[in-house]
DNA sequence: AGCAAAAATTAAGCTGGTTTAAGAAAGTTA
DNA sequence: TAACTTTCTTAAACCAGCTTAATTTTTGCT
């Protein structure tokens, strides 16, 4: 069974019945994805909240040139949506596609409410990840405002190596914030 | 009370009777700092969350030049720490100090564990809120990476134009990523 | 009010990183 | 294995934003 990966994942952080957690996951849908398929449209009403189970996501915007730029990776065990546009029902700021072939649980935000009602302890679960994801990014403003890109490349690939390998030079560069051109460039040396 | 305001916050959020409320608030100590005063040193074990009744606090780093760079900002309502540090109970990468003259709740870790254990609500209040701020994170991790250092400042004011006469301008310079000589250029225009 | 310290402005010179454009390599499909 | 598409590399010209340094304005203190 995929959902195990969710159910491991959220016994790492709360105990909970095995029955509780065969309920819990039957709240989500599991679907697959093929590279560069699209799971939520910028200007729609963002109404999913995602879980990788396997593969890899990313968090994108459209500049106003026109180009794709990432400001979020989501791969095993981790959870991805435009978390101001969920929670508020809004209309999306960012699109969200597959990086690889994924799978994927997925969850309404109808849905997402019934679950933390009914089982109250997933607001712990929940905000354990929320107040680490908001804490690590604050940690990436502070890599953003005080290393070069140059520096900020090699500490990314020395702290994430294997990830570096696992997705396409041209994304990363969005991610960390440079061109692909000059990505290549620090490479060399 | 001064503790009123915590209490008006949670109950924007959450329904809890008085008394909850007023036990709730017994698990925070209130302290006023002056202007420049220190809450939180880099380096040292981060023990403690902050709220801010009135005021301004601003987390900070020092960059390899030794300048100090905010990363946050904080006003009335606001929850302030290094959130990961807080978390995982190692020693901070950031310092916190006072912008003027604030008064300031605070909760130290296992505090705030016991809150939560005694009043669970307290979870989905501290999930609301930073699943609200991970994904304000996310959406000014998007504008640092599409809008030139001009239009970050221009957005910025248009969007909290009383912010912007309230702190000094080398901290929202700081705060934008940009340096206090540029920002006096763009002003200018 | 008067002094000292902190913050803001101005301007010139400089550089890290972008833009543009073209070619090479790698992946995909039939 | 050939043709097409996507990704990566290289290099030169360019510029947004930084650095430096000197001056002015504002703030805080007694």
């Amino acid at each position: 069974m995929t959902e195990r990966t969710l159910i491991t994942h959220i016994k790492t952080y709360l105990t909970l019945s095995e029955e509780e957690l065969s309920e819990i996951v039957l709240f989500f849908d599991c679907q697959s994805y093929n590279k560069k398929e699209t799971l939520l449209l910028a200007e729609k009403r963002c109404d999913k909240l995602f879980f990788v189970i396997k593969g890899c996501l990313h968090l994108y915007f459209i500049d106003c040139l026109g180009n794709q730029k990432t400001t979020q990776f989501a791969i095993e065990n981790w959870w991805l949506t435009d978390f101001l546009a969920f929670q508020n029902q809004k209309q999306s700021n960012f699109y969200i596609e597959a990086v690889e072939k994924s799978k994927v649980l997925s969850i309404s935000f109808s849905k997402y409410q019934e679950l933390l009602d009914k089982f109250p302890k997933m607001e712990k679960y929940f905000r354990t990840i929320y107040e680490r994801a908001y804490g690590a990014a604050l940690v990436r403003l502070k890599y953003i405002n005080s290393l070069s890109k140059e520096e900020i490349f090699f500490r990314f690939r020395d702290d994430f190596p294997e990830f570096v390998q696992r997705v396409p030079q041209y994304l990363l560069a969005s991610f960390l914030g440079l061109t692909p051109e000059y990505l290549s460039e620090i490479k060399r040396k």
